[in-house]
DNA sequence: ACCTATTGATAACC
DNA sequence: TGGTTATCAATAGGT
């Protein structure tokens, strides 16, 4: 209210931000506009949308619409290997890519039997029974669980990270 | 020049874009800007970033920075999927199975790591104390971590294949 | 592809 | 991390 106390936003060069602080502010709010961008491309224009950023501090921020099966499957859609526009591709090539596409079925029906397995989950919610009320067991076994999870689906995102690359050379 | 003939930029609701060409048009707008943003992330702050956008039209746009196998690489941890020497054609399946294994060796120390983990592993075996003699619950947890490393030896083969495939491309 | 009025994102400061 | 404001940057609509 007083005067120009606050200067606003200021044009800043296009290089790292050297003081931590700043740097670290300027992570949180450009990520948060990253995601919203995303977000807004999915919505306005109907287009599914996966984003994965590495802090430098070690931690995975990721975004996925509309969710990360999703664009894990798309990538493996058949129309994304273009067979048919590919005749200069030797056989061993095409073989290998269908053994690929093969291999990913194998996984993914793994994926299932391994986290969908109503054996297993009953073993862990019986094991919680049983245990009776071991509320911080409890918490570590569910960050056990979200954990391998959360590996699986990372393991499918490499494999789909890995297939694109290789689609690219293509 | 002469008076209002520019509307400018309008509002708009954050809802599909239903007149085709409007859509198109914002889409590669926007799909610019998402890139933007995300490299200046990158330089800012220091991070690294993949994104993946799938229009409707089924076409793959992709942005990775530094570049694909560091954010390939990442989601698994340092040093991961380290292919610089690039072997000759012809001894490849050698080659590839050589680096084979000396993937699997690495995924399985990231399983441990990951499954392994102190907390977690703690959890599960005071679980188990506490639960006393759990012969077929301990024998199903331990088949969970079976199939965890089996999913991401699989994941992993697979993206050396993918790998390999690439490489062949070089 | 280019233009520009306007909305939207964000650097600096708290 | 969350809020405010001045300012810069992105873009809707049009050519």
């Amino acid at each position: 209210m007083e005067r120009n106390l606050k200067r606003g936003r200021q044009r800043i060069e296009m290089k790292r931000i050297e003081i931590d602080d700043h740097r670290y502010a300027s992570f949180s709010k450009r990520k948060v506009g990253v995601f919203k961008k995303a977000s807004e491309l999915c919505t306005e224009c109907k287009a599914d949308v996966g984003v994965i950023i590495f802090s430098p501090a070690e931690k995975t921020h990721t975004f996925f619409s509309p969710n990360i099966d999703k664009i894990v499957s798309s990538c493996f859609g058949k129309n994304q290997i273009p067979n048919d526009t590919q005749p200069l591709i030797e056989e061993h090539e095409k073989a290998r890519a269908d053994n690929l596409n093969q291999q990913l079925d194998e996984v993914e029906i793994q994926t299932d039997i391994q986290v969908g397995k109503a054996k297993q989950m009953n073993a862990v919610s019986t094991m919680k029974d049983e245990c009776g009320s071991l509320g911080v067991l409890e918490e570590e076994l569910d960050s056990m669980e979200k954990n391998v999870r959360l590996k699986l689906k990372m393991a499918n995102f490499i494999v789909q990270l890995a297939n694109h690359s290789k689609m690219l050379k293509n």
